[in-house]
DNA sequence: GGTGATACTTAACGTCGTTAAGTCACAGTA
DNA sequence: TACTGTGACTTAACGACGTTAAGTATCACC
């Protein structure tokens, strides 16, 4: 009797096609470039088969861009972090820039585009806020051991993000030719987290 | 014998009027929901009409842009500049958030959407370039006078620009309730630029 | 064998950026 | 004054987009 069973699964595996047809398309094109129609034909089903799994174009963007949080996460838990609390945010910083930088399409969609599914990235539970707090507790673990001046945490946690973010999307955003006057300079993204780090440590450990 | 030149000047209206069109509109509607035939409808021309005045909308767009260039040119050497390099640094600052958060539309267009405008950037004549050099210079003076670590001028000026920038683009991007978790701090943008100017400062000068 | 649900398709709507073809006013010439 | 050429502007259309109404086909269930 696991007849519904096998269907729901049938259906969820066209979900996750379409899903990873969109993930592929957005990575190589860009939000902007990729259609429906486009979707459609990389998993050989007609234009109208994606609405049945997906409100619409923002709705199917929206579980693109958890999915990519997701993975975000995950690239900055990975591997052993320094128990140094100053080293270890070093170390977020440099998964998140690569993940950045390396998924340049993903990136922009998630943290240079409004959309309504930013609506739900108040609740704890959802991955752009899980995200967060991978930041959050590292800033908050470096402001109880003394290294950074006390502070509010998420003051400081946004003043991190803001600075990794401000860079990483300037790279995105201006091809290294593109640059007013002159071109990013080599290290600006560990430089400029040096900078940052610098400017919050506390005068006993600086 | 003035016709050529009445004509010519007559043209020209036509185009200023075209841009102060969709100046308009782009400021309340955002870039990618103002279209051709919005802008014609405004001037109360036809849409080809906006052709013979610029190749496409990614023409007229970046028209647009390195007027808003200009303007944040202007924005920044308003007023009398504080003689103390930091300060200075501070007000420059300043005027670039309050640019950015009162035309995040313009902003959106100018650093966070990627175009061919972006081609003629790196000419130090053009309106980026020249919004760049000031701040660069303040950053350079700020080196000279010892209230700087001496390093790579660009490398210095792009760490603040970043930082500036990803407070600013955050802002832009997520409303105050879309925010991850926690809505953003009071007072976010000044804080920022206090860290990274503290993390900039010769040891001296701390 | 009949019935109902559901996954999927066909064909279309309205809107977008863009363009080919045509209109029309008017300066220059005779 | 009549003719001609130029160039600003419009009409009408093209193909592509997101989206949807209506229809088909498959298949579990009675």
């Amino acid at each position: 009797m696991g007849i519904a069973e096998r269907k729901e699964r049938e259906k969820e595996d066209v979900r996750r096609r379409i899903l990873e047809a969109a993930h592929d398309l957005f990575e190589t094109h860009g939000y902007e470039n990729v259609t429906m129609r486009a979707v459609a034909d990389a998993i050989e089903y007609s234009p109208t088969t994606i609405y049945h799994h997906f409100e619409n174009k923002d709705a199917l963007v929206e579980a693109l861009c958890f999915a990519d949080f997701e993975r975000l996460s995950s690239a900055m838990n990975r591997g052993p972090l320094p128990k140094n609390p100053v080293e270890r945010m070093k170390a977020l910083g440099r998964a998140y820039a690569a993940f950045g930088l390396a998924n340049p399409n993903h990136y922009r969609f998630m943290f240079m585009t409004t959309g309504d599914w930013k609506k739900h990235a108040k609740d704890p539970e959802s991955p752009p806020a899980k995200s967060y707090a991978v930041l959050r507790d590292a800033v908050e673990q470096a402001m109880e051991e003394g290294y950074f001046k006390k502070a509010d945490i998420d003051l400081v946690s946004q003043i991190v993000w803001g600075s990794l973010h401000g860079i990483v999307s300037l790279l995105i955003t201006f091809k290294p030719d593109q640059f007013p006057h002159v071109p990013p300079r080599p290290g600006l993204v560990g430089e400029s987290m040096e900078v940052t780090l610098q400017g919050l440590l506390a005068p006993s450990k600086r």
